[in-house]
DNA sequence: ATAGGGTTAG
């Protein structure tokens, strides 16, 4: 890397070359680059240091990072803090950034408007909705300017935990917005599911001659698709070639989605094999979903030959085509799939649910036993199905996988990951608490109906949402309408 | 002369 007889580095030439390899960002030349500062002595240069750490923490190597971060044992500086925090964040490790941020605050370091987009940051990633808002507070009472990127990372996280309006807030009193600002707000409205707000900011982008990207249309794109606006879909479309901009895979994606979700299944068929670029396993599952109640075998067929040549190893992708066959009555095709999941040993990740309770979130699995108060939460599941029960509903969902065992289906069904975290949050909260529960996937509109009753009979408002879909689909790709 | 930050489909 050095030539010979090159003059040696100092701390300004590392530091600088350090950056450029964080901001790529290249992980193996920067480590390089770290044993370079061994060799020379440079290791102590708190500018080499938080430029490693910033390495590291941007290639999501985040114990690297913390290595060098506890490795500085002089005054930790508040960049070291706020590059750490954001390596947590960057990796939706919520609790041990805030945890950070809270210790950070304790040696003495006061947070500036750089740590704090990274907070938020976190509060975004994981829907952790009652933080963000202490965390906004914070923001204001410690009077730390709302600058461009702050007042984006806080739209954004507002929209991603479904306080909209709040996103809007923070939006309406920015003095400058640019490309990026427009597109966090636009977007936002996009998974609201209001096309007509998102549409109309779009025009008065367009009219203050803030020149929109790519994910500007990614926002546009999908609020057409979200409600079926499929004419303007095609023709913002065009706009954006009209304006130069080089459509994203994303974007491709975008249309996909718009033309399956109004039925056009031919016309999204031929958009995907006319593509310049290949489409990924987002866009092929998009087509293949389309084309189940479709007689159209051949697109199934290629979709998930697509699908399994991309990922072989995402269970995803079986389980989904085996519903799918299932919903045919195609058994010998069910069993095939799963000798192919077998065969290729793929295992199936199971969703996951977060509740925040006092300030931490805590994540479930279905099933999941490790728990430390597992005992005390079975409890509660138990009480909880009682009462269900005798409000005339059926305690648990049916199964939605079709040969699973008896046994097995019986631990499938009462220990949901979202139960378990509703029945966490009863534990851990007293009445009239509003217990916030953060599914990863999708919920089901009887989950949905279960919860209303568990909250009246505890008298807790028990709000289960989706981390980032808030419009109600419509079209023929999905039917769930039950969100909140 | 050197360091940390924001928008990305389903």
């Amino acid at each position: 890397m050095l030539r010979a007889g090159a003059p040696p580095p100092n701390s300004f030439t590392l530091a600088f070359t350090i950056k450029a390899c964080a901001v790529v960002p290249a992980l193996g030349e920067g480590q390089q680059l770290h044993s370079q500062a061994f060799r020379h002595g440079l290791e102590p240069s708190p500018y080499v240091q938080t430029g490693l750490l910033n390495l590291y923490a941007r290639c999501e190597e985040v114990a690297l990072a913390r290595n060098v971060f506890d490795g500085m044992i002089e005054d930790k500086n508040l960049v070291a803090w706020s590059s750490m925090i954001s390596g947590y964040s960057r990796l939706g490790m919520v609790n041990e950034a805030l945890d950070l941020f809270r210790e950070m605050q304790a040696a003495g370091v006061n947070p500036d408007e750089v740590t704090m987009v990274s907070v938020i940051l976190a509060c975004a990633k994981t829907g952790a909705l009652d933080l963000g808002r202490w965390v906004h507070a914070f923001i204001d009472r410690k009077g730390i300017k709302l600058d461009l990127e702050l007042s984006t990372a806080l739209i954004d996280m507002y929209a991603k935990c479904g306080l909209i309006e709040r996103a809007r807030w923070v939006f309406d009193e920015m003095v400058e917005r640019d490309t990026k600002a427009w597109s966090a707000m636009i977007v936002g409205l996009a998974t609201h599911g209001l096309a007509e707000d998102a549409l109309g900011l779009f025009s008065r982008m367009l009219q203050l001659k803030v020149r929109p990207n790519n994910v500007t249309f990614i926002g546009v794109l999908s609020a057409c698709a979200h409600n079926g606006l499929v004419d303007d879909g095609r023709r913002y479309w065009s706009t954006m070639q009209k304006m130069g901009i080089k459509a994203s895979l994303e974007n491709y994606g975008c249309m996909v989605d718009l033309l399956c979700r109004s039925g056009l299944l031919d016309e999204a068929y031929s958009f995907v094999t006319d593509m310049p670029i290949l489409p990924n396993s987002v866009i092929w599952r998009n087509l293949l979903v389309a084309s189940k109640s479709s007689n159209r075998i051949d697109i199934v067929e290629l979709a998930s030959k697509k699908l399994f040549e991309l990922e072989p190893q995402s269970s995803e992708n079986y389980v989904l085509l085996s519903n799918l066959y299932a919903s045919k009555s195609q058994w010998d095709r069910v069993r095939y799939m799963r000798k192919m999941m077998k065969d290729n040993n793929v295992t199936v990740v199971a969703g996951c649910s977060s509740v925040e309770i006092n300030g931490h979130m805590h994540k479930f699995v279905v099933s999941d036993g490790s728990h430390p108060e597992i005992k005390e939460i079975r409890l509660v599941l138990r009480e909880i199905a009682d009462r269900v029960l005798r409000a005339g509903h059926k305690p648990w969902t049916e199964a939605v996988l079709h040969d699973v065992g008896e046994e097995e289906k019986e631990v499938a069904l009462c220990e949901h990951s979202e139960r378990l975290a509703i029945a966490y949050g009863l534990l851990k909260t007293k009445a009239p608490h509003v217990i916030r529960v953060v599914k990863n996937l999708r919920f089901c509109p009887d989950c949905h109906e279960v919860t209303k009753i568990i909250s009246k009979s505890y008298d807790r408002e028990i709000i289960v949402r989706d981390r980032v879909r808030f419009h109600r689909f419509i079209g023929g790709s999905c039917s769930c309408k039950d969100f909140w």
